[in-house]
DNA sequence: TTCTTTCCTGAACAGGTGTTCAGTTCTTCC
DNA sequence: GGAAGAACTGAACACCTGTTCAGGAAAGAA
């Protein structure tokens, strides 16, 4: 006697699996990581704490796998700006404004994602989740170097300093609140953008042109 | 009968809060903040747990003092570099590579006291170290704003990008080692200072120069 | 010396949260 | 419909550390 999972079935746990792992981003994004505990997930996601172990391992895989997600969709998100742009400078100030809207516009889960202590060791998916970032960056700028619009240099090193510089600057414990006002938030952006590219060498009225182009379509995005 | 602490009773508590926190200093230097427990920490300091105690009324207060403690040394450290330098550039660029090596030369302590995961609340002494980094590195670049030679900026943003920058760069999760190697340490502290100098709007050829000028003095502290 | 006050000790306590598991409910198959 | 397997429940467990506190040691006054 062979039990085999019907289709509902499995459809119904791949839900559960979702619903859970939604539960776990909502926490984290209105309370930081320190609220993504197992019960009270469990109970956003209509499961009992014990359920949680059957999709999950340990806290420590459901975290690891939140921040998997959430990086997946903002390298997504990186990757359509930075190819929509017309030359190599544009996408690297379209990829640096898009990471700077997306951390502005989630900013506690950001914090979480990349940053904010969690009980459980969580440093392996953080430090992939970095790394898929700052190898795009990196590459972009070095697409920039390239074609002759950046002076040569360590992109990673580059990369991983832009990474920092923004997240420093616009989720950092200094940051002050700008989600509050569109336009101190695109001003924000803008100034951000601008010391990011000036960083990798771009020329300061090149990188002012480029910045405005950037930020501009960008702009929608900070409601989504 | 009035109790009076002897001179010799005043210094023995002293020296006993002073090794209590050296203790923990060690301890963060060696293994991170998460190895800063009241237990390892009062078996360095040759006293019982509960000592702790009638010197720090709790482990936050402990660590909070850590910081300052830290930040203080910092601070002086990065003030003393900027005033030696002879003009405002060269502060600036003085001070970013103080900060970069100073965070070099003791990566587990640096990334303790500024961003790793704690068990308790330091937010706050956490907040306050680094708002007297960024506020010096601010008025550097504020001084180098009104000599001409900067352009004009959010003086306050740049510093925390800058700082964000070079911790990320340097001792974040995804920093090469560069300890072992001397001549790594000093281009990878260049490297960055470059990058900061540039982000605020030093030319690429003056900055270059500055650089020099900025990184050489300050090798000698590596082994400090 | 003797009494009082302060200081120190370290084992026991406390609290919070991830994890487990015996019992229950649901699903599949004959 | 009923037996067997899978999934779910939620209260109990386990563990780890910060914190406490009664008892003992040391230091100052008399």
């Amino acid at each position: 006697m062979v039990y085999r999972r019907t289709h509902q079935v499995v459809k119904r746990l791949a839900a559960r699996r979702s619903a859970i792992l939604a539960a776990a981003r909502e926490c984290a994004a209105e309370g930081g990581m320190s609220a993504v505990q197992i019960a009270p997930v469990a109970v956003r996601a209509n499961v009992a704490a014990g359920t949680v172990y059957r999709y999950f391992p340990s806290k420590a895989d459901l975290i690891s796998e939140l921040i998997a997600e959430v990086s997946r969709d903002e390298l997504a998100a990186v990757r359509r700006a930075a190819d929509a742009a017309p030359g190599p400078s544009s996408a690297l100030a379209a990829a640096v404004s898009t990471v700077a809207v997306h951390v502005l516009s989630q900013r506690k889960l950001a914090w979480g994602i990349l940053a904010e202590p969690v009980d459980v060791d969580v440093t392996a998916s953080r430090i992939a989740s970095r790394r898929e970032i700052v190898g795009e960056i990196a590459s972009r700028i070095d697409a920039a170097v390239r074609a002759g619009h950046l002076p040569a240099q360590d992109t990673q090193l580059a990369a991983t300093a832009l990474l920092g510089a923004l997240h420093e600057a616009l989720v950092g414990p200094l940051a002050t609140d700008t989600l509050d006002d569109p336009a101190k938030l695109r001003d924000t952006v803008q100034a951000v953008t601008l010391l990011a590219l000036r960083a990798v060498g771009v020329m300061d009225a090149r990188a002012r042109g480029l910045v405005v182009q950037a930020v501009l379509p960008v702009k929608s995005l900070v409601g989504a």
